[in-house]
DNA sequence: CTGTTAGCGCCTTCAC
DNA sequence: GTGAAGGCGCTAACAG
């Protein structure tokens, strides 16, 4: 029994197999194509036998080379540090291995330059499909892919201009799910924390979401706060803000935080801690992705989680059907949040000063001095 | 002006380059290789023109077929859910797009079949090297790989048997490091708590650093609690036997717990919080692992920071150098923890009921039953 | 300096 | 049923 991993130079071929099985190379290559039927039960077994104890395995770049199935999948991911899309990662990676794919993984970090490259790069590896995951801008070679019908399946956010698939959450219902719990706890003056809407669509699902479930109350006030997580204690600057002029319009109100995602909601805690505003007694919190401490801080966090495993999942399934021909209008496989209630979102209802825009200001001012040292 | 990018029928070829240059194939690529010596400066001129407006890139699949490079790298981990391996993954990822190579990513999930499968999936590829984190169980296929002198280098644990280099932390001295600060802070009664050692050099590492540091104190206390994660409610069953041995033991220390990585920190803040115990008033803690939520919790988690950026980074590039044909003996490279200095591991010194064992089992047992109906 | 030739490992006609 | 021949896109001798 030879060994089973063979390295450059001393690689079993297809031409080993064949000699040793005292066959031709094409029968060999039928085995390996499945056809069985154009293969007499001798050569069949034969083949298997050689295979099995040379320990052959096909080359896919040679394979692949035929202008036929590399069996590659390409990733774009905007950045691997957001625990969101590592975590679709891990669907799309399953996927992928459960139907004989392999997954080729680029981070552009938010970078437009090294999404092109990487597109370049992933080209050149002749992927079948691209699951896309980045930033909406410099959308031309995207287009130029959509225009050649190639398959890609976008996730999270969709791309001006191009019709590609995409599967995500549903952001409006999730954001409506969200913000209607907030105010059912007794929460009237709410705040949308995101990151820069512009052309992005899932934040601005979500701020829809928001701004029509605020709606449905006349009586409560909404507001949407976007922050710069890149600049140092802006989120702070952003939220202290925010409540004196809850404070300056006389709001007698209480006061909850509803962060975009993962990355806002790690900067608002951090900013929150630094202010020294505990929830839910100063104010009530509600964060969109289920994070691994989201139920240690505090008496933890309420969360919006999202299936984000299906996610990635399901994108990978979508884009296969699509490597396989479909080719049917675009669809958009949108999946449901579910709403975790923790501490933080606790009803207000029989305290009468818990979260009160009065208390917060109050609280601000004394750590002012405090506040801005740390930023 | 055509399109840069294309799909597989309509996809310029060197064959196409040459023809519109007027050249032969061998000169386009002369010129993909950089080797401008051996040409004209007006074929040089004639070909990058040519390149350019075809938007030619070559592929490759069909270059890494020539037994050549394929400029791929394979990387196989053991946990995509587990924030040490993303974040070295980040620096992978970071070092290979550097170099142009590609990461071709593998999830094992801590499963014997599909590591297997995947070393299949990545050598069928002809990925130039590997990139290794995980069990050190069935280590056949790996051996044959080092008997082969194929390049690989292990991330963080070193595989029994196998020669080959290593890129991780100093596991050793960063537990001296952690130990002797919670010692210094006075602690007396440490537990260290880790995942199964069996076989895993990272762990044993670790406790070997930790029962080095207690020997220097003979006064002082320390054991190695070994916790299984998979199985609900253990760490808080063995650490409640901890306490209550401490206890029974007749202690007046102080207790504190040593982490030993970022998965059974997290699992420990929930199992205290389910216990109602605090740090550092009940008791003092340190983990091995930075993690974004570590300034979160309590009055923030002391942690012992591991340079995973670094650890990815550098792994990829001992990895090249091995590619480029590099046959020294085996290397291993150990890169220094850095102390992280919270509350949770605050002095005890001008605290006298601070972390007490009589404090701790007193309210293990007031908690008692409620603890077991939440396990 | 430049081009011709011969493969890399596989799949796919096309004959037998 | 089976096999021989040709070609995928590229690189690497070998000639001029």
């Amino acid at each position: 029994m030879r060994q089973s991993i063979k390295t450059g130079t001393d690689r079993v071929t297809i031409a080993q197999v064949a000699r040793e099985a005292g066959v031709s190379k094409t029968s060999v290559s039928r085995y390996l194509g499945g056809e069985f039927d154009a293969l007499s039960v001798r050569l069949r077994d034969q083949i298997g036998k050689t295979i099995a104890r040379l320990g052959y395995q096909p080359s896919q770049m040679a394979r692949g080379l035929k202008g036929g199935r590399t069996r590659l999948i390409g990733m774009l991911v905007a950045d691997i540090l957001n625990p969101y899309s590592v975590a679709v990662l891990h669907g799309a990676e399953a996927a992928c291995q459960k139907h004989g794919y392999t997954l080729m993984l680029c981070n552009t970090g938010n970078d437009e330059a090294r999404e092109k490259q990487s597109l370049a790069a992933l080209h050149s590896y002749s992927v079948e499909g691209l699951l896309f995951n980045t930033q909406g801008r410099n959308v031309t070679p995207l287009r130029e892919l959509g225009q050649a019908a190639f398959p890609v399946v976008l996730l999270d956010r969709h791309v001006e201009g191009c019709d590609f698939d995409l599967v995500g959450l549903d952001n409006v219902k999730a954001a409506q799910l969200g913000t209607r719990h907030l105010l059912a706890q007794g929460y009237t003056d709410i705040a949308l924390v995101v990151q820069p809407l512009y052309g992005v669509s899932s934040r601005q699902g979500r701020q829809a979401g928001f701004l029509q479930a605020m709606s449905e109350r006349p009586d409560c006030h909404g507001e949407t706060l976007e922050v710069d997580l890149e600049q140092p204690g802006h989120v702070a600057t952003v939220l202290r803000e925010f409540f004196l002029r809850r404070a300056a319009a006389g709001s007698q109100g209480r006061v909850a935080i509803l962060a975009g995602n993962g990355m806002v909601s790690l900067q608002i805690a951090l900013a929150l801690q630094s202010m020294k505003l505990r929830f839910p007694d100063d104010l009530g919190l509600l964060c969109f992705d289920e994070l691994a401490w989201s139920p240690l801080v505090g008496s933890g966090i309420s969360t919006i989680e999202q299936p984000t495993y299906e996610i990635g999942f399901t994108a990978i399934e979508r884009l296969l059907v699509r490597i396989q021909g479909e080719r049917s209008v675009r669809m958009e496989l949108l999946l449901d949040g579910r709403l975790i209630h923790r501490g933080s979102s606790a009803s207000v209802a029989e305290h009468p000063e818990r979260a009160r825009v009065a208390g917060i200001s109050e609280k601000i001012h004394t750590t002012n001095t405090l506040q801005y040292a740390t930023a």
